[in-house]
DNA sequence: CGGCACGTCAGT
DNA sequence: ACTGACGTGCCG
């Protein structure tokens, strides 16, 4: 993870790269943990999901790129109330742009998004971010995906405001994003970057050592949000957002803040056909 | 992701 | 009318 090219490389080989690596590189390192819980970063506990994998660190969030998916399989922030604060007053804009960081086998390219029929949705949210140079970096396609429009602008930003909310209420929150793949129904867009069939948000509340994920379908049609443990996370996903947390805060429901409520939801024919069969199973007993 | 439930449809 | 293969949605 820490060597720019891991392809192919064995745990020995990878324990040798990380001794060799250069300074700078463990500098990163040691900035990027800070983002994490306890100082640990996420881990990927489905070894499938290593293959081709860049940690970035920036200013404000680490993400972990894969040239599998050709985007984030985790972002990673500390959020603190101040932080929040600083960026209600700082004007949300930026230059989506390809990272440069990562070999271009491996990374999207603004091409890949256009006309693709996605929004570029970003994992760590560009209104989380208390600077102009922070705010940029979130608009790295290494911390983007391809999100549904209804989504990425309804319910999912009612939780990132949701969640801003929360941390500004209870001094500071660890926030890990990122997309979820279904083997059963993948698509890509540009030819190389891969669809998450879900987005999630896994949160640590610190003040009240509780955790949960908003896990949430990205469709065109009825992109619905739901919540699960940490634990459900990890065992469905391959993502542990927080390795240093006790198994207990894992398995522990924790309500999270509702999001606003988006624009209502008009019934679809396929919502109505759902209705109707659930309503003919109640009459059946 | 995997397991279950359900709907569709073609072939008996 | 029955059957199994297949697709799709939901759930944790």
């Amino acid at each position: 993870m820490f060597c720019r090219r891991p392809r192919g490389l064995r745990i020995g080989l990878a324990l040798l790269c990380l001794a060799l690596a250069p300074d700078r590189a463990w500098g990163q390192a040691a900035a990027c943990a800070a983002f994490g819980v306890g100082g640990v970063l996420p881990t990927l506990a489905r070894p499938a999901l290593a293959v081709r994998t860049h940690l970035l660190c920036n200013r404000a969030y680490a993400v972990l790129a894969s040239g599998v998916s050709r985007g984030p399989l985790w972002s990673a922030e500390h959020l603190t109330a101040a932080a929040v604060e600083a960026a209600r007053s700082l004007p949300r804009r930026g230059v989506f742009a390809a990272d440069q960081r990562l070999p271009p086998s491996d990374r999207a390219e603004i091409e890949d998004f256009r006309r693709s029929g996605y929004d570029r949705g970003h994992m760590a949210p560009s209104g989380d971010m208390a600077d102009d140079a922070a705010q940029q970096e979130s608009f790295l396609l290494s911390n983007i995906v391809p999100q549904a429009g209804d989504l990425n602008r309804g319910i999912w930003a009612g939780i990132e405001e949701a969640v801003r909310n929360l941390a500004r209420r209870d001094g500071d929150l660890y926030i890990v994003t990122g997309p979820a793949f279904h083997a059963r129904d993948l698509s890509r867009i540009g030819g190389h970057v891969l669809v998450p069939t879900s987005t999630w948000k896994a949160v640590y509340d610190p003040a009240r050592n509780g955790a949960g994920v908003y896990v949430c379908r990205n469709r065109a049609v009825r992109p619905t949000c739901n919540e699960v443990t940490v634990d459900t996370l990890i065992r469905v996903v391959g993502v542990d957002p927080f390795p240093a947390l006790p198994d207990a805060v894992k398995a522990a429901r924790f309500d999270l803040p509702h999001p606003d409520a988006g624009p209502a939801e008009r019934r679809t024919r396929r919502q109505m056909r759902e209705i109707e069969r659930l309503w003919r199973r109640w009459l059946k007993g």
